[in-house]
DNA sequence: CTATGGCACGGATT
DNA sequence: AATCCGTGCCATAG
């Protein structure tokens, strides 16, 4: 009897241990496609409507009020206010929300990409565009490309090509900007195009997209200034332009190191899993982390079938259990998950408050390990928690949350710095020597490392 | 001869 | 156990 009941509980322990594990390890996107299909299949489990804050339009548990509105205004705390955030509109680009009313009936549920930039160009569409337009949005992949060519589109829709391709032409225009091209060159030439009317570009940069995306990318500056007939600065200084403005990958965040996207792992990361940012966007404001639940409302178990399942015949019974199990599981393990990302930012915001405020250059370095020990969580799941996940900083950019243990960044940002304000090209050696007077002693080799991971060319090619 | 990149080794991290 | 990272050694280009 004793040893039975032992059994069980070890078992459903471990059931739960491993769930949770496997949802934290889970990016914002994935789990939301998780819960829909657990939705669709389990009776059990049931999604209450959703409670808005009136200010912020933010959905939120029922009976909650938001923990940022609400923030009292004379908030003298000085660590950052960190919360769970249900939303249901966690493809937060531009961090705005969309209140028009829902565009006749092509209506779907949540924002994702395809809705995201259908609300911005619906209202000024001629109504027999909306359905083509709508179509086209729906063919994106998800780095927001376009998977079917213009002529297959025109000729199931019963159109000419040249209205296909200016209708794409529009949408390409749209945030993210880019968006709805064949491919990353495509992607680059529009923004550059869009960019071009208000900016002037450095010199080639377009003939630089054109044909020599290839080379850049492996930082063969020197060959392509010769195939163009100029020197390797005119091409580097076009390089750093379309790596600082451009985005190869419109709809997907920025990720690692842009200059290789060949070489950026399978998994594609696109919307933030987390926010940063200051309250009301003002600087003088306490910081918020902003955890997104990508749940449009909150999950529960359905008290309708837990009554049902009382009075419920016993064949039935064995399947329903396991229904009514597997739901209250899901729930509790995304609790924890919460509960786990939670933790970890309260303590990351402050560790790392100098690198959210004043950037790469005052990264420290802390390791998995540290966070783990202090939070008395196991390593591992300090690692499943932050792999893969992405967080949007106070500046808009998106990174990836691994880039908050990165060793060796504030390193990697010197140099940079030291290179920019160089007036001779510095050799290798020389930079080592001006770090070791900062007391930071890394090899000559560690600083060519760094010097290459960075983008910028040897010394006798500046 | 100097500066730099490739390779590989060992220790740290995950 | 697998992977990442800093570093030393050596070949090669300039």
């Amino acid at each position: 009897m004793l040893q039975t009941h032992y059994q069980v509980t070890t078992t459903t322990t471990s059931a739960h241990l491993a769930q949770t594990m496997t949802l934290l390890s889970l990016t914002n996107t994935d789990l939301l496609q998780k819960v829909e299909t657990e939705l669709a299949n389990n009776p059990a489990l049931e999604l209450v409507e959703e409670h808005r804050c009136p200010m912020c339009k933010r959905i939120l548990p029922p009976n909650r009020i938001c923990p940022v509105c609400s923030q009292p205004k004379n908030s003298e705390r000085d660590e950052a206010i960190v919360f769970i955030s249900p939303r249901e509109d966690f493809y937060t680009y531009s961090g705005e929300y969309f209140d028009n009313e829902p565009e006749e009936q092509i209506i779907y549920e949540g924002i994702d990409l395809p809705t995201f930039v259908l609300r911005q160009i619906a209202t000024e569409l001629d109504p027999k565009d909306r359905i083509i337009v709508a179509y086209i949005l729906t063919n994106l992949d998800e780095d927001g490309f376009l998977t079917i060519n213009s002529l297959e589109i025109a000729r199931f829709h019963h159109r000419l090509p040249s209205e296909i391709e200016a209708l794409i032409k529009r949408l390409q225009r749209c945030e993210p900007i880019g968006v709805c091209s064949k491919n990353p060159r495509e992607a680059l030439k529009i923004q550059a195009e869009i960019l071009s009317e208000t900016v002037k570009l450095p010199k080639l940069t377009l003939e630089i997209i054109e044909k020599g995306l290839d080379l850049i990318s492996h930082h063969h500056y020197a060959e392509l200034a010769k195939q163009l007939n100029t020197n390797p600065n005119q091409i580097e200084l076009a390089a750093k332009f379309i790596t600082d403005n451009l985005n190869p990958f419109p709809a997907r965040a920025y990720w690692g190191d842009v200059r290789n996207p060949t070489e950026i792992d399978n998994h594609v990361y696109h919307n933030p899993d987390i926010l940063i940012y200051h309250l009301n966007d003002n600087p003088e404001n306490p910081l918020v982390v902003e955890i997104i639940l990508p749940i449009r409302g909150t999950l529960r178990v359905n008290p309708l079938f837990k009554q049902a399942f009382k009075t419920i015949e016993a064949e039935k019974a064995e399947e329903w259990k396991g229904d009514l199990e597997k739901a209250t599981l899901l729930i509790k393990c995304i609790q924890q998950r919460s509960n786990a990302l939670r933790l970890l930012m309260e303590k990351l915001v402050v560790m790392q408050k100098q690198f959210i405020l004043n950037g790469e250059k005052s990264l420290r370095s802390i390791t998995r390990a540290e966070i783990a020990k202090e939070l008395s969580m196991h390593e591992s799941t300090i690692s499943r928690a932050v792999s893969g996940k992405a967080i949007q900083l106070p500046n808009k950019r998106i990174v990836p949350m691994a880039m908050f243990f990165d060793r060796s960044l504030a390193y990697r940002s010197l140099v940079k710095e030291i290179v920019e304000k160089e007036e001779m090209p510095l050799s290798d050696n020389e930079i080592q020597e001006i770090l070791a007077q900062k007391g930071i002693n890394i090899a000559r080799r560690t600083v060519a490392k760094y010097r290459s991971m960075e983008g910028i060319l040897p010394a006798h090619l500046r």
